[in-house]
RNA sequence: GUGGGCGUAGCUCAGCUGGUAGAGUCCCGGAUUGUGAUUCCGGUUGUCGUGGGUUCGAAUCCCGCCGCCCACCCCA
């Protein structure tokens, strides 16, 4: 019989368990964080009516849409859209969520949400079709004060910090200030402001020379010194909160736009600092953009200091309002998502992370099949301790029982034979230092604690 | 959606100018019936992506198709 091949399509993440425990560190970290932020959970289906999901009708994303169809309504509409969707991103989830429950929800609503998401792109190095986004929005009532700008950074700060992957910058713009700077320079058309960003954006990717190229090209007609003008202002960088506050000072006078961006930006940046969050680890920059539909005023996007080829690791901004497709009530909010999949992805090629110690602590080994009664009881004593062990229940050679341990990457084996029954002890092997020693079977429990705390510590 | 590269063992690859398919690794067994990872010995592993063409003969040369990768677009 012809073999099926056993394959995953491209574009999603699989992993061994390993693997699959170093990620779900992760993810506990982040969950831990947002929870201590007071951050409450939800999860919205992966399946959602194409009709919520298309609204903003942007032509990149629906682009990228992946249709679900049941087997009943297979090719019924060949011209038409199909009735249901797999979702893209949490946002918009989200703003059918708020919208649908408003009623029942408590304003300001902070969630958070760790869910898959997926995107029909052509898949590339690092990119992925399913992949994990850890967001936290707070969605206010009518109003939401620019003070929850500056929360989210705190969590994030406090999340990264927590993963230990280095030293991160968590760096700031704010929209409505770079479209004011805009229509000082005479850009003032809407649209033209962000084809301008978007150019802009690619200014730590494709370097200042090719984005002059563009803005002073065909495309965008603009003239030299307007494009110089430009490129000067994207590049300002801070080294300090004070830093920030003064560079932010020296623009001076300009378009509404400009002042209140500014204002806001001041006032975000110094409360960042108020949340106790190092100087040294949030700055200004003015070639952040970011996603181009919705963000109005803040924007984020972190980076790691130590691998800039990384690219941001979590990013976010305010938006006016949220819901305006499905409900007549005003809901703006800010909100800022890792994505955890593309993350741990670049961390391991980075070399950052490696593989996590296996959730199962120690293995009780099978020495002689007539004592099973005796290791079952010893596991279930150190499992009642808070210990989580597995037995051997099939019969073989001692060696291959130390292989699988070591291959599954369980760092303790514990061995119980005649010798140690006779001198009432248990034998503990740690295979990961490759020494072993004998305790008394009454302190198994107390002297295994200390040994997987001290690995938990030591690694 | 647009442009470029590559398809040989589970994995990484060699095999180039045509002559019956190879290495490392992995896996399994043994050396070692109370000790893994290290060492030594032995063993398994292939429709050479696929269909056609040229040829006495094709993994190798030519064409179609499929798949994957990279870049663009966009983004986490």
């Amino acid at each position: 019989m012809a073999l099926t091949q056993a394959r995953t399509m491209p574009g999603v993440l699989e992993l061994l368990p390993l693997d699959q425990i170093a990620f779900q560190r992760m993810l506990d970290t982040i969950r831990r964080n947002y929870e201590r932020f007071g951050f409450v959970p939800v999860e919205t289906p992966v399946i959602e009516y194409s009709s919520v999901l298309l609204t903003k009708t942007g032509g990149e994303t629906e682009r990228q849409v992946y249709f679900v169809e049941s087997t009943g309504a297979l090719g019924k509409h060949a011209e038409s859209v199909p009735e249901l969707a797999l979702r893209f991103d949490l946002t918009v989830p989200l703003a059918r969520y708020v919208a649908e429950h408003e009623r029942e929800l408590s304003f300001p609503f902070r969630r958070y949400q760790m869910q898959r998401v997926y995107r029909g792109e052509r898949a590339q190095r690092g990119r992925f079709r399913e992949f994990y986004q850890c967001d936290i929005d707070v969605i206010g009532k009518d109003a939401l004060s620019i003070r929850y700008d500056a929360e989210l950074p705190a969590v994030i700060y406090s999340v990264f910090r927590e993963l230990a992957i280095g030293p991160f910058t968590i760096q700031l713009n704010n929209r409505r200030l770079l479209r004011g700077y805009f229509e000082s320079l005479g850009i003032a058309d809407g649209e033209q402001q962000m084809l301008v960003l978007r150019e802009v954006d690619k200014l730590d990717k494709r370097g200042a020379e090719y984005v002059r190229e563009t803005l002073t090209g065909d495309a965008f007609g603009l003239s030299a010194e307007v494009a110089d003008r430009i490129l000067a202002f994207v590049q300002v960088r801070s080294t300090s909160l004070a830093d920030a506050l003064a560079k932010l000072d020296a623009l001076g006078a300009g378009p509404e736009a400009l002042e209140q961006g500014r204002d806001e930006l001041k006032e975000v940046l110094r409360l960042i600092h108020d949340f106790g969050v190092p100087e040294t680890h949030f700055a200004l920059n003015f070639s952040i953009a970011r996603g181009l539909d919705y963000y109005t005023g803040t924007v984020y996007e972190t980076t790691l200091n130590e691998h800039p080829q990384i690219g941001s690791v979590c990013s976010g901004g305010r938006y006016e309002n949220l819901a305006g497709q499905y409900t007549k009530s005003h809901l703006p909010g800010v909100g800022i998502s890792i994505g955890l999949t593309r993350l741990y992805w670049q961390l391991r090629e980075a070399g950052l992370i490696g593989t996590a110690r296996s959730t199962v602590d120690v293995l009780v080994t099978q020495m002689d099949a007539t004592k099973l009664p005796a290791y079952l009881a010893l596991a279930g004593e150190l499992r009642a301790a808070g210990i989580a062990t597995e037995v051997v229940l099939e019969e073989g050679k001692l060696g291959k029982q130390f292989k699988y341990a070591d291959r599954a990457g369980i760092r303790f084996a514990v061995v119980v034979g005649d010798d140690e029954l006779a001198k009432h002890v248990v034998t503990v092997k740690d295979l990961r230092r490759g020494d072993q020693f004998e305790v008394p079977r009454a302190e198994l429990v107390k002297t295994l604690r200390v040994e997987i705390e001290q690995a938990a510590v030591m690694g």
